[in-house]
DNA sequence: CACCAGGCAAGCC
DNA sequence: GGCTTGCATGGT
């Protein structure tokens, strides 16, 4: 992986284990939108940016040298060898189907604020009209972020949701949600919830106290730390998970939630858990397993 | 137009 | 402690 400059974009070459259509569409990020060919533009870490794809080499344009450094490297998670962890997982014939098939997937590390709020809008919900909330959520409450011309907007602070009143929220159309986000908000603007304490905690703990949110239960948790507190031994279950492990693993038959995550545990053990589950949500849901 | 969506909390027994 | 039900809204 070679990363240069060029103009005022950043290009990477020779880069492995990488897909733009992969990392955007295999459920963990809602704030990405394919504005071209082969092209994807988001808002994270209070920056816009475009980024695209050709073959093995992926530009960013319009970057500072610094927020590449800064943000968008770890945000790409690009420190990591996704080769091995394939490697590893390819010892299970089922894992290296579904690792092979999404083989450019990377798991992004995301604002843990913004992780918390987007899968509590996910829960019972689909995934354009979860984007849709996150995106009228940040056009009410975000910071304008000015990028190439055009306006983004910043996913809203926990400390800006937490002094919202009832009815705020009805702009973004939520549903029963939105007392949720406030009861969040409130704990994280307050510091009952932080970051630091979270990091400080085994992932049991962490997960324990996250479902002190109102909001927050098994599956959300499990997002929540896989996606914005990047702990690779959580594997959220969720109706595609259930029921490719199902299809796959345990012949057809339906299953509870708790051995499924049981399985995993032992199957793909702590190191592995969160990217298997990763491969296996975008295998099943780009071939539908299960829904016919 | 039913059905259901990356579930959860509250209310039951 | 396990099981059932209501929940807002809109995508398919």
């Amino acid at each position: 992986m070679e990363i240069t400059s060029k103009n005022s974009d950043i290009i990477i070459r020779n880069v492995r284990d990488f897909d733009t259509a992969h990392i955007f569409d295999c459920g963990q990020c809602f704030r990405w939108n394919r504005t071209g060919d082969n092209e994807y533009t988001g808002v994270a870490a209070g920056r816009a940016l475009t980024i695209s794809q050709n073959g093995n080499e992926i530009t960013l344009r319009d970057v500072s040298e610094r927020d590449f450094r800064d943000i968008w490297y770890n945000y790409f998670d690009l420190g990591t060898d996704y080769g091995a962890v394939k490697a590893r997982l390819s010892r299970d014939d089922i894992m290296r189907l579904a690792a092979g098939y999404g083989g450019g997937i990377r798991i992004l590390n995301q604002d843990l604020w913004e992780t918390v709020v987007s899968f509590i809008i996910s829960a019972s919900n689909n995934i354009p009209r979860i984007k849709g909330i996150i995106e009228r959520l940040c056009c009410a409450y975000g910071d304008e972020i000015v990028y190439r011309g055009k306006i983004y907007r910043s996913f809203p602070s926990a400390k800006r949701l937490s002094c919202l009143e009832r009815g705020d929220l009805d702009v973004i159309r939520a549903g029963f949600r939105d007392k949720y986000i406030i009861d969040a908000a409130k704990k994280f603007a307050d510091g009952v919830l932080s970051e630091d304490a979270l990091n400080a905690m085994t992932t049991a703990e962490a997960k324990k106290a996250l479902m002190t949110v109102s909001g927050i239960g098994n599956k959300v948790a499990d997002c929540i730390l896989l996606f914005g507190l990047h702990r690779t031994d959580a594997f959220p279950v969720d109706v595609w998970i259930k029921r490719i492990m199902e299809y796959c693993y345990f012949g057809g038959e339906k299953q509870p939630i708790e051995k499924i995550s049981r399985f995993a545990e032992e199957k793909f053990g702590a190191e592995l858990g969160g990217y298997a589950q990763q491969y296996l949500f975008f295998y099943a849901r780009e071939n539908k397993i299960g829904t016919d």
